[in-house]
DNA sequence: ATCATGGATCATGTATACAGAGCACAGTAG
DNA sequence: CTACTGTGCTCTGTATACATGATCCATGAT
């Protein structure tokens, strides 16, 4: 009985918590700067406050929840100066991995950008926003998977997990997202041709036009709470 | 009252536990590889294993730690290869930090180095690696700090962190020790006239010495377990 | 009326207790 | 002698219960 019909169990435990809150963040159910109650969030999904407490830590060593003892845990707020050091730091850390990558893509990796980005056209065209966010996610380490860097990729991985709040905002516009996918495209097409140059111009671009989309959404809205 | 001598009161408390692992794991008492048994830390520090599970799971989110879901809690190995791309990233990442530190580093900055120099220079001499080590990771956050980049500072804080149980073997020899100072002289001069592209220079040679100290020590031991 | 002080209340922090999964070792069958 | 299976132990995982620190509001004094 060797994993009859690959049967997802349901992960050790807590697992689900931390899949969850993640989860809740990245699609902006919890806003950034909201407090999280232990107990409530521990009633809601089922479980005592321990496994609860615990996905909190991981998600505080990763920055993605801030906490002040006695005080709690807060959904981790990032200004417009803290996008646009993320954006530096992946334009850096991105071109080393797509330089890496290049020579190492392989025809699934191509395949797997190819769907990820019919995906995320459906989706787009559907109003899900969610999926469309994994859907980009997957299109974009797709191509950056390849370096093999595995330091590098969690590094990224924990920026973009960082940054997904604010990517909602800006995939919710029917004008980012039609931009969005023609960079998208044009990305394709340079893996497809291993044109790491190419593939790294295109990045740049598409990373300094998200954030003056979003400078252009958040810059109005001045709330404070 | 105005905080009269600093009194460093205790600290809320598990954050003790967070600390002890660090400081443990920094300077090798926690080798490579090996097995954090939750209740033997917990003993051994007086608590109960519930906040050392936390702390466990802070590092783990750092990936100063490994886990295994019922398996335990293990010190992260890293290979030749991950050191490597260790230094690529800390490359990247420094050369960024130092080109924007450089116009801010004001006067204090450069005493802080000088101080850490010093004590580099006196722990050597007493033998004292772990001093040394912390002195040393004072030197280059002093300058690096002065960039301001708050989220790119974390991410080298943890490579820092993550290396560190291997710097120990390098600053043991004497030979190594020697030429690190050298090039520390060399990068305090450079700081002092605020020369970017020679400091960036001092650098990447600084960084790439050490590793290839490293692959000579550790090439040979294969130890496995 | 404003500010300070005290206590009530709530959320967080920690300990203890119990449940469950892995692993090792031993015993037995082939 | 080897391979397999079963049992027991150990360490991890989670729940419950209690302790502590922080915030907020009401009361009283200036």
């Amino acid at each position: 009985m060797s994993t009859p019909k690959k049967f997802t169990r349901p992960p050790t435990a807590q697992q689900a918590v931390l899949a969850e809150l993640r989860r809740a963040i990245i699609e902006g159910d919890l806003a950034p700067g909201s407090q999280l109650i232990q107990e409530a969030v521990a009633e809601s999904l089922g479980v005592s406050r321990v496994p609860v407490r615990e996905a909190m830590r991981i998600l505080q060593g990763e920055g993605q929840i801030s906490y002040t003892p006695h005080r709690g845990y807060f959904v981790t707020e990032l200004s417009l100066d803290e996008l646009e050091e993320i954006r530096r730091i992946r334009e850096l850390l991105e071109e080393e991995a797509v330089v890496k990558a290049m020579p190492n893509l392989r025809d699934e990796d191509i395949a797997a950008m190819a769907e990820a980005y019919e995906e995320m056209d459906r989706a787009g065209a559907a109003g899900d926003i969610s999926a469309m966010n994994a859907a980009h996610t997957r299109f974009h380490f797709a191509l950056l998977s390849a370096s093999g860097m595995t330091r590098l990729l969690k590094i990224l991985r924990q920026l973009w997990d960082a940054a997904d709040p604010y990517r909602a905002v800006y995939h919710g516009e029917a004008a980012s997202r039609r931009t969005a996918q023609d960079q998208h495209a044009a990305l394709l097409r340079a893996a497809e041709q291993r044109d790491t140059e190419r593939a790294v111009k295109i990045l740049d671009a598409h990373r300094q036009q998200t954030i003056d989309r979003l400078r252009g959404s958040l810059g109005k809205p001045a709330g404070q709470s």
